[in-house]
DNA sequence: ACCATGTACTTGAGTACTCAAGGAGTTGTC
DNA sequence: GACAACTCCTTGAGTACTCAAGTACATGGT
């Protein structure tokens, strides 16, 4: 039968299951949610741990729209500051704050510790693993991600 | 590095990616979301196209709450009625009408040309396809679904 | 210098959920 | 046969997004 819709229905379900256990386990030690790990984690990399909220959107997968709203609570408990672009007075970029820097490499020690244990299963451990990650980096591309806001 | 997170991360931009796909052209073609036809089809396949709230909630990984909130939209279009239980005042069936039954199998070609779409590529020809299939089965079940209302 | 067009961001309205609380019905126990 | 305890479902409030429209600024052509 169809394994395609099949298969992509279970992709779902597996999500919303993973999300989950992140969420938790995050809201309880750090008081954030998965979304609020990504976006910072997302900052943490970017040179200067600052970006522009439209390469934010971009690179999260979200409108322009929900980045301004993801970002509000986390400026407000100081996570991030708005920093203004003295080329481009347009621009608001996203900074991690120094404590935002601190608090984010906490959160990262839970987040791995529950991936870990997503993945501990005999199963991922012969080679599994990294083909899915390779077939999932294949999907995430898909003609229709949503870009502009 | 981090493959555990990463993969998880990656895990949930792929199912964004492909939830708006499927919801692109559902939406279009047939005025529904991938939520709403996997509700139906949950209620397609079960035993004479009914199921309870609950029953309906725990398949579907969703609260009662938001069964209750989904189902209202599919009612309002007559692809589903409400049906008491003789023996139980408390439970209402979602049950699929004949012309739910009808759409269903429409969206369902529709879906399953997305999905096919989705994975065309040559590299899930070889064998990764089933194993990705056998993978998410795994992670589906999860230590923390939701569950209760 | 001006203006059309485009880009960065915010905001209002709407959707799809969640959790917590509550109503209504059922069931087991004594 | 009364009642505590449980189950099924709905509802109010809140969260995390979406899309569409609007504001502010930048830029390139004339």
């Amino acid at each position: 039968m169809n394994n395609a819709l099949e298969t992509s229905l279970r992709l779902v379900r597996a999500q919303t299951s993973l999300v989950r256990r992140f969420d938790g386990r995050l809201s309880a030690l750090h008081g954030v949610s998965l979304a609020d790990l990504t976006l910072l984690l997302q900052l943490g990399r970017a040179e200067g741990g600052r970006m522009r909220r439209v390469d934010l959107a971009q690179a999260l997968g979200l409108t322009a729209s929900g980045v301004t709203r993801g970002l509000i609570p986390l400026e407000r408990i100081g996570l991030v500051v708005r920093e203004p672009d003295p080329r481009d007075a347009r621009v608001a970029y996203a900074a991690l704050t120094p404590t935002g820097r601190e608090r984010l490499a906490e959160m990262l020690v839970t987040a791995e510790m529950v991936a870990e244990d997503v993945f501990e299963s005999q199963r991922w451990a012969d080679g599994g693993f990294d083909l899915l990650a390779g077939l999932l980096a294949e999907l995430e591309g898909g003609r229709a991600g949503a870009v502009r806001g």
